[in-house]
DNA sequence: CTTGACCTTCCCGTGACTGGAACCCCTATC
DNA sequence: GATAGGGGTTCCAGTCACGGGAAGGTCAAG
């Protein structure tokens, strides 16, 4: 099948399957025209990769997820451990977001937010040195 | 004073502080010899931005919000507005991070991890829709 | 024969920097 | 005066994961 229709079995933009295929995800053959050939195994991991980076799965982590999956003797434990150093960096960041958030959330609810020119939000901004909120 | 006292006052790295002026952020004088002559109100705006970034905020909206904060007759309720969609973005990406850590969560938990080939991570990964999980 | 949809490669731009090369300036020491 | 070092300067390239768009080849339909 041509790109337009791996595209559409996979959810991904024809411009994406262009650059997975430029840093080596997946090597589609070639028509006699030029034009790429998706198999359909070339289609379901393309499927897999679109997941996989819905999950919010780097491309590097993606590389290796598709190998172990490839890898009919893989261990399980391999990745599982991948999705767990993956699951800790999401938990960071919801954990850092949150603290903005609370911070965030503070200075908003203590300016009142009319006409008048004093506003807690530029003076904390502004305070010369960092202290604990 | 020259970028390196600059950037150990505002908690900027040098390069980041030229960025800054590169995008026009902030304008530090020039002395004789070419070098940065960074005055005291240009060390609070890279601190007024460091704590800005800080939080989250976008380049441009640290510019709007530089601009508010040097605006004497500045309306708080800009600020707030500013700041409350900043608040929404934040529990934007908070939710979908959320979303993505369940699903995630739910198939590690499924995942025996251990010498076995089979892995439900990599299965739901490989699966030909998408369903709700 | 032309139209229009598809395909190709190539290059530039994104956000917010970071690293490095090549070079200038200033002070201190031998 | 030479040199060493620790500043500073500019400019170029790279990051991540693509997206936009140009210039041009290919194919099926009317």
């Amino acid at each position: 099948m041509n790109i337009k229709d791996a595209a559409a079995a996979s959810g991904l933009p024809a411009k994406t399957i262009r650059y997975y295929e430029e840093i080596g995800l997946i090597r589609p053959v070639r028509s006699e025209n030029g034009y790429r050939d998706f198999s359909e195994a070339d289609a379901h991991k393309l499927t897999f990769l679109a997941r996989a980076r819905g999950l919010g799965f780097a491309i590097e982590d993606c590389r290796a997820l598709l190998a172990l999956w490839e890898d009919r003797d893989r261990a399980s434990a391999d990745v599982k451990r991948l999705a767990e150093a993956h699951l800790d960096e999401i938990d960071r960041k919801i954990a850092q977001l949150s603290g903005l958030r609370a911070s965030l959330s503070d200075l908003v609810s203590r300016c009142h937010g009319d006409g008048r020119p004093d506003c807690p939000i530029l003076t904390d901004l502004a305070r010369k040195q960092t202290g604990a909120s």
